[in-house]
DNA sequence: GCAATGACTGGTA
DNA sequence: TTACCAGCCATTG
């Protein structure tokens, strides 16, 4: 293998591509959902190759940020209107979390 | 093939 | 809230 990404990148990076604006997805979230190996693995593909993507939206479960690109991160989450706990300093899961299973269904169901 | 590593997770203290 | 532990799986040396 060489530099470029394999056929389980572009699955990471596309669903990463595919969250919509205001949500956020987790590592392990991504992971189970394509049903591939684990959230270090979906981890190490943002590493390598998350410049192509909204990688910022793609957070741990507990909500927190990235390691890097923190106030980035938290910049972009002003602007897509991404729920955020009291402080900003962390992602409210319980609202941000897509669910990109029944996301062709849940464009349609709304829950106040 | 084995050991170490990593943008992780969940539970317990 | 933070800190530590054990489990997780692909990649790398």
């Amino acid at each position: 293998m060489h530099g470029e990404p394999g056929e389980f990148a572009e699955r990471v990076l596309d669903v990463v591509d595919a969250i919509p604006l205001g949500r956020v997805l987790s590592y392990g979230d991504i992971a189970e959902y394509l049903g591939w190996g684990g959230p270090r693995q979906v981890g190490h593909v943002m590493a390598l190759w998350g410049g192509g993507v909204p990688w910022w939206r793609v957070i741990r479960s507990d909500g927190t940020l990235p390691p890097s690109h923190q106030g980035e991160t938290r910049l972009r989450y002003a602007e897509e209107g991404t729920p955020l706990r009291p402080g900003g300093d962390r992602v409210d899961m319980r609202r941000a979390r897509w669910d990109g299973r029944s996301a062709s269904a849940a464009l349609d169901d709304e829950r106040t």
